[in-house]
DNA sequence: GCCGTCACG
DNA sequence: ACGTACGTGACGGCA
């Protein structure tokens, strides 16, 4: 940035702003720097080496207190780079950092203060996060990189990382003038960017979910990632030698089968083999060719074997690959466990997602996914706790539809598939059949999803005429939603987005479009955001007041995963019994609605047996 | 890098 | 005639 100035902690800053005794002598300057004025916010930005936060060590931290002014402290540079380190600069950062009176601005705060717990500092007080601001502000975009949102809100251009690295292989080799000029760049991006998001989210609405809840957030999320969840790595071995040799099995028999050897994984091949080898009937179409999925080989495998054998094998390989195999390589070396990161940036709605690795999909149906959950294990002496949220998208609506009888049957605590059943069969409660419950569930699914008679056709197997028939039946019975779902509409066409309860935006552009199909899609979003979105902040809420008070109650109980709708934690075995009441407690009372919330927990040695 | 596929809520 | 259920992330294949 031309027009900020950069100064290092060696340059000798400017008197009235900065320093009341502007000596600096000898190698440890900070110790030197008093503020004449109170520190009334902070902006900061770590640069680290490595990837991982809990083996990456801090090569510099840079600061910025208000525009323009902008230090870079060199902590751990390399030797060759010819740059004074100033390793005591990490006690006096400490106290400023810790400082709880002191705002701390920054981009991706969580990160930093990931890192920076590595060095003994936990950073505390009031946050403003300018990535997760330029996400409540937009959550369809897709970056919300500080470059990304520099571009956006300031046109400004960052000089790319890689630029600055050229040829060396860490920040901690790049000189110091180089490493001033970047780094206090977006100590400074960040707090200019702080400003100009802060003032749009006041306009848009969005303040109190910012400050009340993401912001929080923050806090558990970092408390999370650095707490893990530990892994039976020697049973997850164990189990990828057993699929494995089950694979071998299966693989020859298709081989035997097709009468060739191919390879399975590749659709375009398997694609050759079912549709021109076998001459099958192809069933739909993708882009690129044949569809080989679920749907169509489960039709096919009622005409030949191979379908069959084939979806087997898929499931199977999957599990192996993408948990039994992968999980493994990300167990932290020094913690023993797998940490997870939780993007707080990334969904349209308002949930998290878990990625390196994705704990939120980890395998629970079938016996190898039993098997897999038994993997994710408490540490001696403790026990996990699985706390879910049950039917926790239909009381949401139930609440903002207001609608009559789906909130008479959460008040009255009846199952909500079996009311709906007998509804749809004009039946009463006794008479309804585990088939007919099954078709009730998914009508209920495909109502949260923005239902149409396509889509339940599909997931049902039935017509699409049927599948009207039930959808118009549901809708007879439960005007509120149909209400809900017409006004929803009407008002993402008239405002361009739709919110949650606590006012989370997120705009549907689309809804306007006149391509029929594009316009639909929008629709079904646009019914369903405003659903799974709350059903998001809610879950925040708890997990919020559950943190506040294993700190206030100094509990050792820690929260591990979130996975949408349940919150998994670590207890230490004489904790369980008041850490079940009170985690029930804090999830059913999140916030107030015109249904009950209702929490189903289970404890036990690992996950299997928790759930 | 994109596509198809499939694991979860 | 058309044709997707909503929201994610990771894997292998293939250009």
């Amino acid at each position: 940035m031309d027009k900020t100035k950069q100064y290092s902690l060696f340059d000798e800053a400017p008197e009235s702003r900065t320093c009341q005794e502007p000596e600096v002598k000898g190698p440890q300057p900070l110790k030197q720097i008093r503020y004449s004025q109170p520190l009334t916010e902070l902006s900061f930005d770590i640069e680290a080496t490595g990837r991982d936060p809990l083996s990456d060590t801090i090569v510099g931290i840079a600061l910025c207190r208000e525009k323009g002014m902008a230090y870079y402290v060199p902590i751990r540079h390399s030797p060759e780079s010819n740059v004074p380190n100033v390793p005591d600069a990490i006690e006096v950062l400490k106290e400023t950092l810790e400082d709880e009176s002191i705002p701390k601005i920054g981009h991706n705060l969580k990160y930093d203060m990931l890192i920076l717990k590595q060095e003994g500092i936990n950073v505390k007080g009031a946050l403003y996060d300018t990535m997760v601001a330029s996400y409540l502000l937009n959550p369809n975009k897709p970056n919300h990189s500080l470059e990304e949102v520099g571009l956006e809100y300031l046109s400004h251009k960052k000089v790319p990382f890689t630029e600055v690295l050229g040829k060396r292989h860490s920040f901690s080799e790049v000189a110091v003038d180089e490493a001033v000029t970047y780094a206090a760049e977006d100590a400074e991006l960040a707090m200019e960017l702080k400003c100009i998001l802060f003032e749009k989210l006041k306009d848009e609405g969005l303040e109190k979910l910012y400050l009340d809840i993401e912001m929080p957030l923050i806090y558990v999320l970092a408390d999370m990632e650095q707490a893990g969840v530990k892994i039976n790595n020697a049973r997850l071995e164990e189990l990828s030698g057993e699929l494995g040799i089950e694979l071998g099995t299966i693989e020859s028999r298709i081989y035997a089968i097709a009468g060739e050897t191919f390879n399975i994984n590749s659709p375009k091949q398997l694609g050759n083999i079912l549709f021109k080898t076998l001459g099958l009937q192809p069933g739909k179409k993708t882009k690129t060719g044949y569809s080989t999925g679920m749907n169509v080989l489960e039709e096919l495998a009622k005409d030949h074997e191979l379908p069959g054998e084939i979806l087997n094998y898929r499931t199977l390989y999957k599990l192996k690959t993408t948990y039994l195999d992968a999980l493994p390589k990300l167990i932290n070396r020094k913690t023993n466990r797998i940490h997870t990161s939780f993007n707080q940036t990334v969904t349209a709605t308002g949930r998290l997602s878990s990625s390196e690795p994705n704990l939120q999909n980890i395998p629970i149906r079938g016996e190898w996914g039993t098997k897999i959950r038994e993997a994710f294990t408490a540490e001696t002496g403790h026990c996990l706790i699985s706390s879910d949220y049950s039917q926790i998208e239909l009381r949401v609506l139930a609440h903002i539809s207001n609608d009559e009888g789906l909130t008479d049957a959460f008040i009255k605590d009846i199952d909500v598939h079996s009311r709906t059943a007998a509804e749809l069969f004009g039946i009463s409660l006794e008479s309804v059949t585990q088939e007919m419950r099954r078709i009730a569930k998914t009508v209920n699914f495909g109502v949260v999803y923005g239902i149409s008679p396509y889509g339940l056709s599909e997931a049902l197997d039935i017509s699409p005429k049927e599948a009207g028939q039930y959808i118009d039946q549901y809708f007879e019975k439960h005007k509120g939603v149909r209400a809900y779902m017409e006004r929803t509409i009407a008002e993402a066409k008239q405002a361009g987005y739709v919110i949650t309860l606590l006012g989370r935006k997120r705009p549907v552009p689309e809804i306007n479009s006149t391509n029929s199909n594009i316009r639909q899609q929008a629709e079904r979003l646009a019914i369903n955001s405003p659903i799974q979105g709350t059903a998001a902040d809610l879950i925040k809420i708890a997990m919020i007041n559950i943190h506040n008070r294993l700190k206030r109650e100094k509990l050792k109980t820690r929260m591990v995963l979130q996975i949408h709708d349940e919150l998994l934690c670590e207890a230490p075995e004489n904790e369980a019994g008041i850490i079940k009441d009170m985690i029930r407690h804090e999830m059913e009372n999140a916030i107030s609605l015109s249904v009950p919330l209702k929490v189903d927990i289970g404890v036990g040695k690992n996950w299997s047996e928790a759930h």
